[in-house]
Parts: structure tokens; C-alpha cells; sequence
DNA sequence: TCATTAACACGGG
DNA sequence: CCCGTGTTAATGA
């Protein structure tokens, strides 16, 4: 594990911090479309992605999702930093976008490891990035047409897969971002139409970045 | 005006 | 045959 660590964390961490994650934290594997946290659950553990990428979904009363971001490596997830300082339950749902590596640390070490200034540092752009990217969240909600907001997922999608050939169905778009598969379908359409996409059975082609 | 729901046809695997 | 896709019509917000 702590090979783990240096490579993929050792430019955030000092060498000290990451003897100790070594000892506390958790070799965590998901397979691609497993669920690792859902609505409601407790929240004991902190992730620290070491490789893969995790979708993060919030739900309505009814568990109608909405797409808010993706996580990948490097990064950790903000809302289960804050659940876990307030020992408080998962205000979303995570889900593995492919396999996926994590390590976990207890929530009890996050307060002893605050006296590294990297882990701080890290606390601290975590909580910057996510609301960032909360806040392209809400411009998207409340600004962007749908055809604005499907190219933005599939862009991302794009980003994180490292592949513009997206597999991925209508309905699995639809159910994302939380809107009917037939909306999905014909705004497809007419990006394939704009040469933003192109479409295939089971897969669309992203044409720009 | 635009989303949702139901329904149907088409076609690839 | 099953499922994903493209479309339409009716209804509602």
C-alpha cells in the first residue's frame, strides 16, 4: 500500500503522512457500476481515489438521480469529508464510472492527520474544487438549455473515459440526468446534426472537446 | 413552449 | 426474440 501511495499521492503528502495513511487506511477495489456509497448510509470512511473514476449523484425524495460530478484520481470526495467531521449520513450516491481503486482512511484520523500542513492543503483544495464544480453544477441546472447541458456530460464523460467513443445507451443518459429517454434521443439528434456527435448502437462518438 | 408518457415500427445482435 | 433507437400523439406544467 504505501507504494501506492507514493506514487499516486506521494507529490501531495510528506513521506510521514503517508506511513500513516498506510497503517490505518484500506485497500478498496469497486467494479464499474457498483454503488459505493448510497443515500442516507453512514459515512466512517474517507476515499482517497488511486485510480478509476466515480460518478456522484444526488436524489430526489423519489431517488430520481441528477448527475453533479465525476471524481478521478487524485481527488477525494468533499461530501464524504463533510459527513464524516459531522459524523452525519451521505447526502448523495456514488457510483463506480469504471473499476476503480480506493484506499480508505477512518473518519477518526482525519482530525489527527490535520496537523500535516499537505493534509490541510488537501482538505482544503478538495473543499475548493468540489464547490467549484457544485457551482458549474447549478449554472448548468439553472442557466443551460439541455443540449448545452447533454454535450457538457458527454464532454466530461469524454475527459474522465479518455476515449471519445462513449458506451452508454439513451436511457442510461436519461436516467443520469434525471429527464426521459425520448428528450435524450432527440437532442442527441440534432448534436449528431450540429457534427458535435455522432451516434452508433450503444455508443455516440464525442467529435469535439 | 417544452417535458413526459405511452405507443409503435425498425433493425441489429 | 429482445433491446436500443427514432418518432409521434396526447397530456400537462
Amino acid at each position: 500500500m504505501i507504494e501506492t501511495l507514493q506514487s499516486n499521492f506521494g507529490h501531495l503528502f510528506e513521506e510521514e503522512l503517508l506511513l500513516e495513511i498506510s497503517k490505518v487506511g484500506k485497500h478498496f477495489n469497486v467494479n464499474s457500476g457498483e454503488t459505493l456509497m448510497e443515500l442516507g448510509s453512514k459515512v466512517r470512511n474517507m476515499p482517497l481515489l488511486v485510480n478509476g473514476a466515480i460518478k456522484v449523484f444526488r436524489l430526489d425524495d423519489d431517488y430520481r438521480e441528477q448527475i453533479l460530478y465525476f471524481l478521478e484520481r487524485g481527488d477525494t470526495c468533499a461530501m464524504t469529508l463533510n459527513c464524516c467531521v459531522a459524523n452525519s449520513q451521505s447526502e448523495i450516491k456514488a457510483v463506480a464510472e469504471f473499476d476503480s481503486e480506493l484506499i480508505l482512511i477512518p473518519a477518526e484520523n482525519m482530525e489527527e492527520f490535520l496537523k500535516y500542513k499537505s493534509w490541510r492543503r488537501f482538505v482544503f483544495d478538495s473543499y475548493n474544487n468540489r464547490f467549484s464544480e457544485l457551482l458549474e453544477v447549478v449554472d448548468s441546472l439553472a442557466f443551460m438549455k439541455l443540449d448545452e447541458r447533454l454535450f457538457n456530460y458527454l464532454h466530461d464523460k469524454a475527459l474522465v473515459n479518455s476515449n471519445l467513443l462513449l458506451e452508454v445507451t439513451h436511457n442510461e443518459i436519461a436516467m443520469e440526468m434525471n429527464t426521459s429517454r425520448v428528450v435524450i434521443s432527440r437532442v442527441l439528434k440534432k448534436l449528431e446534426l450540429e457534427e458535435k456527435i455522432k451516434l452508433h448502437r450503444n455508443k455516440i462518438e464525442v467529435l469535439e472537446l
